[in-house]
DNA sequence: GCGACAG
DNA sequence: ATCTTGTCGC
């Protein structure tokens, strides 16, 4: 492969490489032979989960090359034939499909299984299903337990920005350390981090981790530890119970929570705590019954849901994250760091780009 | 056909 | 998340 961005953590016995998926998807589109074609989902599968059609998509919508890498071959599950923004633009994409003997009847490719390649996936990949494994060895080393702390004073709060137009994406990673008493920001660092993993449902810390790490890591020896990581995603509320703030709290070995905008797995209960003096309302969100995180709104809304990274427990990480300074629909410090990032990428597009 | 799909 | 090449399940 042509690039990797590697980790090994030694407290972990762990090492493992985020993927270029780039190079895989393109590499799998040369294979294709003439007058053969494939689909988004196909490519997916090839990957390891179907999940990935519309990351497939947009890996293909920065193919520069059209005539090296043949886009214009994959369609979508349904034979219309999807997006193509090379110069020429859709028409082009039938004309070289016509090119090939291929044929379509308006938008569609007509009995376009007839035309599938089948070879492709003979060295299937198959590195999102690596990935999972990595998840799920993450997964079981995650502790749900509160360690034994007085109170929260100082906390880190990381955030991600990305400019994609370009292969690789430059991330932009943040992290900036906090001191909750004193409601003051005592340090900023950023990263610039190349980014060959798409964002894929499920998948978010292979594409988020290599910045945010790089950005926590400028912090570390020169400023105090915090005793907590927040994260913005989710916590143990994954499919495989390891979103980002779980992956990083283990990569980490530190308490960690994760806050996500949108419920991604569970059912938020519909019993309501209500937080008055915050005008705040909190439910508890269950995955098989079992109460994983809660949700909070505050002042009617929209919901974010918080749930535990590592080391925390769901309760107290909900109890952390309402005793934070809120002036709008989630913490500030969250705000803060978010505008930061975006900061960040604005600057880095106007200086440097132009 | 429509909504869901962490960021 | 950014700026528009999907899939599945209800």
């Amino acid at each position: 492969m042509c690039y990797l961005l590697s980790y090994s953590f030694r407290n972990l016995k762990i090492k493992f490489e985020v993927p270029n998926l780039y190079y895989l998807v393109y590499g799998l589109l040369r294979e294709i032979p003439k007058g053969k074609i494939t689909t988004y989902g196909i490519l997916a599968r090839i990957l390891g989960d179907v999940r990935a059609s519309r990351a497939i998509g947009r890996i293909l919508s920065k193919n520069k090359y059209p005539d090296e890498i043949p886009c214009f071959k994959v369609i979508k599950s349904d034979g219309t034939l999807g997006g193509y923004t090379s110069p020429g633009g859709i028409s082009d994409k039938i004309n070289r499909l016509l090119a090939e003997k291929i044929s379509i009847n308006g938008n569609t490719v007509r009995d376009y299984k007839k035309y599938l390649y089948t070879g492709i996936g003979e060295r299937d990949p198959h590195v999102l299903e690596s990935l999972r494994r990595i998840q799920d060895h993450l997964s079981r080393r995650v502790i749900l337990l509160d360690e034994n702390k007085k109170s929260i004073e100082r906390i880190i709060v990381t955030d991600a920005s990305y400019i994609d137009a370009s292969i690789p994406e430059i991330g932009f990673g943040v992290a900036a350390l906090i001191d909750l008493p004193l409601q003051e920001i005592l340090a900023v660092s950023i990263s610039i981090t190349p980014v060959f993993f798409p964002y894929i449902p499920g998948y978010l810390a292979f594409r988020e981790a290599p910045p945010i790490l790089a950005a926590i890591d400028a912090l570390k020896g020169i400023v105090p530890e915090p005793e907590v990581f927040i994260f913005d995603g989710h916590g143990i509320l994954h499919p495989r119970k390891i979103g980002l703030a779980a992956h990083l709290g283990v990569l980490l070995n530190k308490p960690a929570i994760g806050v996500a905008k949108r419920i991604f797995v569970g059912k938020i209960s519909s019993k309501k705590y209500f937080l008055d003096e915050k005008k705040m309302v909190s439910r508890a969100v269950t995955l098989n019954n079992v109460v994983m995180g809660y949700s909070i709104t505050k002042g009617g809304k929209k919901e974010i849901i918080v749930s535990p990274g590592n080391k925390i427990s769901p309760e107290t990480a909900l109890k952390i994250i309402i005793s934070m300074p809120w002036s709008r629909k989630y913490p500030d410090p969250l705000y803060f760091t978010h505008l930061i990032a975006n900061m960040i990428r604005e600057k880095f597009l106007k200086n440097i780009m132009m």
